[in-house]
DNA sequence: CATTGGCGCTCCTCCCGGAAGAGTGCTGGC
DNA sequence: GCCAGCACTCTTCCGGGAGGAGCGCCAATG
């Protein structure tokens, strides 16, 4: 248990590189014999399980029963991912195919399709954090559905379109919607709601009670839809996961896992932490402290426009995954996300 | 084999209500003995085991092995639901529970919240075919993203907001598109978009050049989207049958099924068939004609707007479903969509 | 002193066979 | 027509080898 000594020296590295990749390729625990044949060091199986008792002391590895291989532990998988894992960047035709299945018609096909294509590419479950809404807007129009009720549609400042129906007290006739309309428009287009709430009551005073009134729910409305749609993420192809042996054996976790794809609050604390560090971002196992994915990783990357971050793409799969291959697809699905956004 | 008398006498239709009952219950094979008991009928293990006998050879029940109780075949379901099940419709109580829980903000929002509740009430999967939308519309709008991009703002006439992004060849000035805009609020709200085709045609031969290009980008945009989101269909509750017995013992066919939800259009094509009947209609197994429902059952009702039907709400679950209470959820579910659907 | 072959040990998996239990089909009596 | 009884069939559930994989330890070796 006395996890002694903490660097390893390079024979122990190779070896538990060697042991995780097998692992990682088909899932059974390592023997020494097999090690001894894989590594490329030419030692005897003996030398290596001596090794193998040191790597299992430190917490790297550990042996499902007395007399089976040794798998890598969550520790041991940190380990590989950090230090000995080398990733082989995607070649430019696989990122122009990948570019080329992107849907940039609008935000909301972008995102899916971006999640879609993470899964697809991944063959596990692609997730998306959406922008939250650039708080200002840039065109604002009021329509009469019924006697009380509004619709109040809402083009963003990046071109998303928002609607929301409002209750009022009164009714409204076609032109006083026309007239509140107007002046948002004209004097507050691209401002956030915050200032025109201020400016709103500084300029226009002089205003008529039932256009302020309009106003102020107008602005309530936008503010709700800023702050409401801050934030979700777009879950794509978890039927995958049901296709992994290393998940779909016990069902159990499964459901677990399944009903946290549900619960988007807690996926969306989780990959909100990814989005402070820059760069790709790996979570295994428990490391995100949620027990449905004991049995994952999550592999995120944020992506950003305008040099700000403003959301997260990952990948949720078992934690035995050819990480070499799902970094390098998170990371350039970010970055190609990021510059599909800039172009609006 | 020969399936010899097509009519089954009383006594026979009380042991099969009774068998399918209690097979529903438990889900293990029914004896002869468990029968004798449950039946109510005062008769011995011999005596049904020679009634049970006669419904095998009609293919209504049938036994795993030698030497194992019976179970209903999906013909021995399908004479069950059409004849021996007595349903209990729910007591006001629920149903005010049930509507409480339907989100009637927009038509977006209610289709889910229903296909939510269904999959809630039944703790299977909710479906909800999504209405055709009318093809009018009620108010359009034309909004410069960039130079050669505009966003077009439809606001259908049953109140849902579409919007779709135009390529124009040319640049159009702010207020040429509000020109464009109100011809087409002002003459034409309310009509098909192939009214509008032809009027637009016949009456305003004089529009300059680049005001009927704009109609028409517009006006085939209109079509697309009436004609895009004619139908969908939302899934809720997947997750439910996961937890479901009879379907996540084997895990092939589940996977099959989950493939299938993410196949929209196979699945709609299955609920279409059922608009076209009125009332509840139930497939049993194959009956569907899709393989990876042979262990479920899809239960259905249509729902309306103005007497005519628009969609369908049903549930997907495993054959053996308790319907007696599914049957009324989702009779009562359509009927209290459609009446939401009347308020608008 | 690191490396290695050898040996004993543990534990898993697979397979077989027997016992128990459930339920049927049939037969002969009422 | 109903039913008790009986033989028969299958399934399920252990328990016990046999085989195999892989480890830990040890003593020999360069």
């Amino acid at each position: 248990m006395a996890h002694e000594t903490q660097t390893l020296n390079e024979r122990a590295q190779l070896l538990l590189k060697a042991l995780v990749e097998r692992y990682i390729a088909d899932g059974q625990p390592v023997g020494s014999r097999a090690l001894s044949k894989l590594s490329g060091l030419d030692l005897s199986p003996a030398s290596i399980r001596n090794v193998m008792a040191d790597l299992e002391d430190m917490g790297f590895i550990a042996s499902p029963h007395t007399s089976a291989g040794r798998i890598p532990t969550a520790r041991g998988y940190r380990f590989f991912v950090d230090t000995l894992l080398t990733v082989k960047p995607l070649d430019r035709l696989e990122i122009n195919q990948l570019e080329g299945q992107l849907q940039i018609e609008s935000t909301q096909k972008l995102v899916t399709s971006v999640s879609h294509v993470l899964s697809e590419l991944t063959r596990f479950a692609g997730v998306v954090v959406t922008p939250r809404r650039s708080a200002g807007f840039r065109h604002i129009e009021f329509l009469k559905l019924s006697e009380k009720r509004l619709l109040l549609i809402l083009v963003t400042a990046d071109g998303d379109v928002q609607n929301r129906i409002i209750l009022t007290e009164k009714s409204y006739s076609p032109s006083e919607l026309i007239e509140a309309s107007n002046i948002l428009n004209q004097n507050y287009a691209g401002c956030s709601f915050e200032d025109i709430r201020r400016r709103v009551q500084a300029e226009l005073k002089q205003l008529r009670e039932n256009m302020t009134q309009l106003m102020t729910a107008a602005l309530a409305a936008g503010d709700q839809a800023v702050s409401e749609s801050a934030e979700d993420v777009v879950i794509s192809g978890e039927v995958n996961l049901l296709g992994v042996n290393d998940l779909s054996s016990n069902m159990d976790k499964l459901r677990e896992l399944f009903n946290l794809f549900e619960h988007r609050t807690t996926l969306l604390q989780l990959l909100d932490h990814s989005s402070r560090a820059q760069g790709v971002q790996i979570f295994i196992g428990g490391e995100a402290g949620l027990q449905p994915l004991d049995e994952c990783s999550v592999v995120t990357a944020p992506y950003e426009v305008d040099g700000k971050v403003v959301g997260t793409v990952g990948v949720i799969g078992p934690t035995r995954m050819a990480y070499e291959r799902v970094i390098p697809i998170v990371d350039v699905t970010a970055k190609l996300l990021s510059s599909a956004l800039a172009q609006r």
